[in-house]
DNA sequence: TACATTAGTTAGTATTCACTAACAAAGGTA
DNA sequence: TACCTTTGTTAGTGAATACTAACTAATGTA
């Protein structure tokens, strides 16, 4: 599970080429040439195309989860924590823009059982995690429960993700961190405690 | 913009194969076997691949649009019409599963200028349509109108979007007319206005 | 009947793809 | 010094892909 500073190399830059055209971009041969060096040397790192693949999602999970234990530790009331799940996400993306489109290109590895069980692992991984801090901010009064925390958390990362979906398909032109800013605030409105 | 029964069958015959396994599924031979002819016949109803890719969107779109267009004419409240999208997407989705793997295909078009502009439009379009519903409901009191329309808009389809997607990356295992009902719930909480 | 159009066929092509075989240079270590 | 490992190279391969050329059978129409 740990790369080595070659490995991570390959996974950005498979992660860029994934986002300037989707996964029919990530060939081989167009990896090499991002690296600077020929197709055959991408096999002294990656067993094969699956394994690249793989590794970009699993690398980017790992990323992912680290933060979200480090939010959940907190001492902060679970509003505070939804918000700055939403800071923080905002403000990843704006600066590693490539990302999302590994992130939304879940679908394109249906195809193939080890990476859909990947994303799918991602997905549920931090909706957990979602659900546990809105139960916790229904304990602690900071969000409303006279609803299921479950659909409090599909209502939450939908609209998130949607917000970055309209981002992206703008082609990055409007200010994410602006965009995070609105969203943050219209959450609190909506799943506020009384 | 009007097909021929022909070209309508290898429409569906696309959309089952991008929904099987993503777009790198449709190839032209695949069509083929699918539609039971040979592969050059495809190209007796389109000109080319792009041609019938940005033909199962425009299909997609125009079935969408007609159907919004429906709903906004009603005489309901608006949240009621936003309660009636739900039971229609979820409803429309359960009986052809095969059209959610082209919505969320929407990344994968994206090194295609036709077809990522195709996406964009349907999205665009019913997000503006879903925003004009949002306003009428803040001026007949249906809907809060201390949020702004166009953030409601991203709330509510993130989550439909988002419900939609666990559903499919859950091998539609579970039932969507359930979700359904349970996310009109909780939208009508959240959205309600005093 | 003569002819044109439509919608299919078989055969084939250039290109691209992921991946392999075999070799080479550099560095660490016995 | 001798040798092994690591990380690269060049050259090439079989399979798949989108698409074309040329032919044909059926159907509608002048």
């Amino acid at each position: 599970m740990e790369y080595t500073a070659r490995q991570i190399e390959i996974i950005n830059a498979a992660t860029e080429l994934i986002n300037q055209g989707g996964i029919q971009q990530l060939t081989t041969k167009a990896l090499a040439e991002k690296m600077g060096f020929s197709e055959p040397a991408i096999y002294r790192h990656f067993k094969n195309k699956t394994d690249i693949l793989s590794s970009v999602l699993n690398y980017f999970g790992m990323g992912l989860k680290t933060k979200m234990t480090e939010l959940i530790q907190s001492e902060d009331k679970g509003i505070e924590k939804l918000k700055q799940i939403i800071d923080f996400q905002f403000e990843h993306f704006s600066n590693h823009p490539a990302i999302v489109m590994v992130i939304f290109a879940e679908t394109s590895f249906q195809y193939e059982e080890k990476l859909s069980s990947a994303v799918h692992n991602i997905l549920t991984n931090k909706k957990e995690r979602v659900v546990s801090i809105i139960q916790q901010g229904q304990q602690d009064g900071s969000i409303r429960s006279d609803v299921d925390p479950n659909q409090l958390a599909s209502v939450f990362m939908g609209s998130m993700r949607f917000t970055i979906l309209q981002w992206r398909l703008n082609n990055y032109s409007n200010d994410l961190r602006k965009e995070g800013v609105m969203l943050r605030q219209v959450i609190e409105k909506l799943l506020r405690g009384i």
